[in-house]
This record gives C-alpha cells, sequence and structure tokens, in this order.
DNA sequence: AACCCGGAAGGCAT
DNA sequence: AATGCCTTCCGGGT
C-alpha cells in the first residue's frame, strides 16, 4: 500500500475573500489508506511522487484514453503498487473511459477492497490530464519539480497546545506525509472533508442516476456549476465567478500534487448526493479503528459538521487557511474567523450549499452556544471559544449516548460555568497563533520608571494572560461536561448569559507577575 | 453598515 | 418516522 507523499500545497498567498485553495488534507486519508502511510525512505530523492512516473510506460496519462487491454495494465498495476486485493479482470473488462465513468461504489463492487483506491488513482490521473490540457500557463504549472513554495510556517511547524497535536509535529521536518500521517492518527476518529465511508452497500448499484455524467473537468459541470444538478443554485453575480475560480484552483493542481491534497479535495467538491457519498469502507481494506472507537457505531463526521469543519481548518499541519481562520490562542480555544465571507464560502462548498454567507454560518455557530460548543468572545468581532478540546468534541459525535448520559437534572452545568462572564480578549494580531507559545513577557520590575505607553502595554499584557488563563481554566474545565447536541433542554446558556459581564465563577488562579 | 443574537420553519442525511 | 444538524429567513439589539 502506498500513498503519495509530497510537498505541502502553497499557502494563500491570495487576499482574503479569494477561494483558490484547497481545503485541507483529510483524514479520510487514514480511512482510504489505513494500512499504512508510505515510508519516506521509498522515495527519498524527492517528496513527490508522480503516480503517473510510476504508470507502466504504455500507459497514456489520461485514462480516457486507455483501451481495454490499458485497463488491464492499469488494474495490475494498481495490484501491484498498492498491494491491493487480487482484482478480477473480468469485471473490468472495459475501456478506460468507461471505468473512468465508474462510480468508487462501482468500483468497490467490482474489485471489493480496491475500489476506493482505484477510483482515487483514478482521480487523480484524470485531474492531471485535465490540468495539462486545461491549465498548460499556470503558475503552478506541472512543469516544476518543485512547485509549491514552502512556507515559512511549515519550515517552523507551529507548535501545538492540545496533547494530541503534539507527538507528531516532531516528525514534520523528516516527512511531511508522516507528519500528517501522524497528525490523523492523532486525531484518532476526527473528521475529514469528504463524505463520509457509508456502510450502504445496496447504495452501490450498476446505475446511479445521481452520479455525475463524468468526472474530471466536467465534475462541476462546464460551467463550474453542479454537475449533478441537485445543489444549491450558485448565486450568479461575481460569486460564480469566484466559485469558478475557486474550482479551478482546485481543479488546476498540477501532477505533482500529492494525493492527500487530491483526494480530499476531489471528495470535498463533489457534489453531496446520497448516491455519492459511497461506499469506501471495503472490509478488508479499511479499518474503522484508525477512527477510534473501533466498533463502528460511531458515527464519522467527516467535516460535515461545522466545528468539525473549522477544527479541519484551524489545525492545518501547513496552516494554509490562517487567512480565512486562525488561532487565536490555541491553548484556550480562542480562534478569530478572518475572513468571514470566505470561511463561509468555504462551509458553502463544504454542505454544498453554495449560498452560504456569514451570517447564515454564524447562525449554525451560535446553535453551538446552547450545546457548549462554543461561545463568543465577547468584544471582538469573529472571535470564539472552542469550549471543548478536540478530543472531546470528537465524543460528542456520539450524541445518542452522551444525551443517554445526561439525566433531566444533569443538563445543567456546573454552576460556576453557568453563568459564563463576557470575556473580553485584547485585540491582537492574528499572526498571535504563530507565537502563541512564547513565554509570556518578563514583568517589569516596579523600580523601573515606565512611560505610559509601556504601561498601557503592560496592562494589556496583563489584561490578556489574564483572560488567557480565565479562559484555558474554562476551557479545560469543560471536560467533563456533557454535551446535548440536541436543540431542547435548559441546556442553553447563551441565551440566558448574553448579557452577564461578571465573572460569577472564582477567579482562577494567575501568575504572581500579573498582580 | 456590519456584526451579533436567537426564534421559527424547513431541508437533508442518517 | 424520528432525530440531528444545520440552512434560511427574520426582527431586533449593539
Amino acid at each position: 500500500m502506498k500513498l503519495v507523499p509530497g510537498p505541502l500545497p502553497p499557502i494563500p498567498t491570495t487576499t482574503s475573500g479569494s477561494l483558490s485553495l484547497p481545503l485541507p488534507f483529510s483524514p479520510d486519508l487514514l480511512w482510504r489508506y489505513p494500512l499504512g502511510f508510505p515510508s519516506v525512505g521509498s522515495h527519498p530523492s524527492s517528496p513527490l511522487w508522480d503516480y503517473k512516473s510510476q504508470l507502466p510506460g504504455s500507459l497514456s496519462a489520461d485514462p480516457r484514453g486507455w483501451s481495454r487491454e490499458d485497463v488491464c495494465i492499469f488494474l495490475r498495476w494498481a495490484e501491484r503498487e498498492f498491494d491491493l486485493q487480487p482484482i478480477d479482470m473480468e469485471m473490468f473488462q472495459m475501456n478506460g473511459k468507461a471505468i473512468c465513468l465508474l462510480t468508487r461504489t462501482d468500483l468497490s463492487e467490482r474489485a471489493p477492497g480496491s475500489g476506493d483506491v482505484l477510483h482515487n488513482v483514478l482521480q487523480i490521473l484524470m485531474r492531471d490530464a485535465n490540468n495539462m490540457r486545461l491549465l498548460p500557463n499556470s503558475p503552478i504549472t506541472p512543469t516544476s519539480r518543485h512547485p509549491y513554495p514552502l512556507s515559512p510556517h511549515t519550515s517552523q511547524p507551529p507548535t501545538p497546545s492540545w496533547n494530541v497535536m503534539t507527538s507528531q509535529q516532531s516528525d514534520y521536518h523528516s516527512s511531511h506525509a508522516a507528519s500528517l500521517a501522524a497528525h490523523l492518527m492523532a486525531q484518532s476518529n476526527s473528521v475529514t472533508l469528504s463524505p463520509a465511508p457509508s456502510v450502504d452497500s445496496q447504495s452501490g448499484s450498476p446505475n446511479h442516476p445521481d452520479a455525475p455524467v463524468s468526472f474530471g473537468h466536467s465534475i462541476f459541470g462546464a460551467n463550474g456549476s453542479s454537475s449533478n444538478g441537485s445543489g444549491s443554485n450558485p448565486s450568479d453575480s461575481d460569486e460564480d465567478d469566484k466559485f469558478t475560480e475557486m474550482k479551478n484552483g482546485y481543479l488546476s493542481s498540477p501532477p505533482n500534487t500529492p494525493s492527500y491534497m487530491n483526494i480530499p479535495q476531489m471528495s470535498f467538491l463533489t457534489p453531496r448526493s446520497p448516491k455519492q457519498i459511497e461506499n469506501v469502507s471495503s472490509p478488508g481494506l479499511y479499518k474503522r479503528e484508525f477512527f477510534g472507537s473501533g466498533d463502528g457505531s460511531e458515527p464519522n463526521t467527516n467535516g460535515r459538521l461545522l466545528w468539525d469543519f473549522l477544527q479541519q481548518l484551524l489545525n492545518d499541519p501547513a496552516q494554509r487557511y490562517t487567512s480565512y481562520i486562525a488561532w487565536k490562542n490555541r491553548d484556550t480555544g480562542v480562534f478569530k474567523i478572518v475572513d468571514p465571507p470566505g470561511l463561509a464560502k468555504l462551509w458553502g462548498i463544504q454542505k454544498n450549499h453554495l449560498s452560504m454567507n456569514y451570517d447564515k454560518m454564524s447562525r449554525a455557530l451560535r446553535y453551538y452556544y446552547r450545546v457548549n460548543i462554543l461561545r463568543k468572545v465577547q468584544g471582538e468581532r469573529h472571535c470564539y471559544q472552542f469550549l471543548r478540546n478536540p478530543t472531546e468534541l470528537k465524543n460528542i459525535k456520539n450524541i445518542s449516548l452522551l444525551r443517554q448520559q445526561m439525566s433531566p437534572t444533569a443538563t445543567k452545568p456546573p454552576a460556576q460555568i453557568q453563568i459564563i462572564p463576557q470575556i473580553t480578549i485584547k485585540p491582537e494580531p492574528v499572526d498571535h497563533i504563530s507565537k502563541e507559545h512564547e513565554p509570556m513577557p518578563a514583568p517589569v520590575p516596579t523600580h523601573v520608571k515606565l512611560s505610559e505607553q509601556v504601561q498601557k502595554q503592560l496592562v494589556q499584557q496583563q489584561t490578556q494572560q489574564k483572560s488567557d488563563e480565565r479562559l484555558r481554566m474554562e476551557y479545560h474545565h469543560q471536560e467533563d461536561k456533557p454535551t446535548d447536541l440536541s436543540m431542547e433542554g435548559p441546556t442553553d446558556l447563551s441565551s440566558g448569559n448574553r448579557h452577564v459581564s461578571i465573572v460569577c465563577s472564582p477567579d482562577p488562579p494567575f501568575n504572581g507577575a500579573n498582580h
């Protein structure tokens, strides 16, 4: 089983609102390739690994041009290359165009345990072929072996605060893929941006009325609209252009785009029809254990939940989405939506609600108030705080279980949490995230005469520390709280506490320097 | 004007 | 059919 390691995609260099960057690499990869990420040593010369360069020489780059024999050659190659279960060639008596039209489910039916891999590889090959045809002059043209300038962020990976993320980061330099894998492993049953693997094998009928007619460059339709017609109507106006640009951006990934970008992108933007949430849970190949519970009972949200989506963007190892959303203080879960419209667009694409805007998305965020997933950072625009760490957030996917655990009287959180103070975080540049673990400034000796400005700054720093510490305490305290995502019950803290501006919970201890 | 809030109704997927 | 999770719309407040 191989996975294509590769460089991280470019850090967005566009201004906010431009949606030309791909969405984050998805833990879906572990779902698809759970048996092990490739060792970097298998391709020591370069982190890049190009499918096409590995394809049998007789095969053209565009799988749609393959003959029936070519398809067989490809399948044999894929068997070897990805350690797939033996593929029954009788099931693939078709030419390249035909195999490219097979859905993931179709492929899984014809090649149990291997369909998902085949599908992904074919998608990548088709995309690459499209790129070569459609975007020969793209600035990220595939002519370069290193088309992606690595961001400074990537050369100095952020030090995460959440424990689950710390261990894997040390391997970052040695291997992006390994780091990503570790990241995903650490995130346990975390989410992906692609549709959830379904166990509904019944949906895998050869006829898929909702399936896209074709793939590749036409996956969004010729004009960039949803190809299955089931999606929301994109708004006219320049928003269309924006989406077209974005979709082209996805599609313009060069052939060297690592599969961990290609695959999620493809599924990410694939219209979300029921038939397309396809069976990728080929029993022999994909193990649910990689997502934590292992019993298969835990729903896999795969980034379809908003908080999950935000976490993915926030925790992107390459920090590619900091122009959209960024931690202000990861330790306390405070983040800022840097580009509300842009983020909303991303979310809209994720959910195939192309008319999504910040107003609607923020409404969804506000629903999280009452279930204690989020709260607003008062006084700062677009700033919210996760009230639960990722580990716990993952657990609340099992809503029914949590609801069972909640007795009617247990729906109220502890008193000191029930009254949530209005917390004001001092405005700070978002790039604070990159130095969030810098040691706090040393207290200024009292004997030093401070200028008014410096004193003000010190007060601000102390205020910030105080707020951070309080947030941190509350943030971690939340871990014991039950969660009920249902909209019923008296768990609505936000509505009753919107205007509470005093801290009713005991102040957590502060550093002596603060007083 | 932009942001923020939460009620209400409804859609969609599970 | 029930439920969860939004999505959409809205009136109101800051």
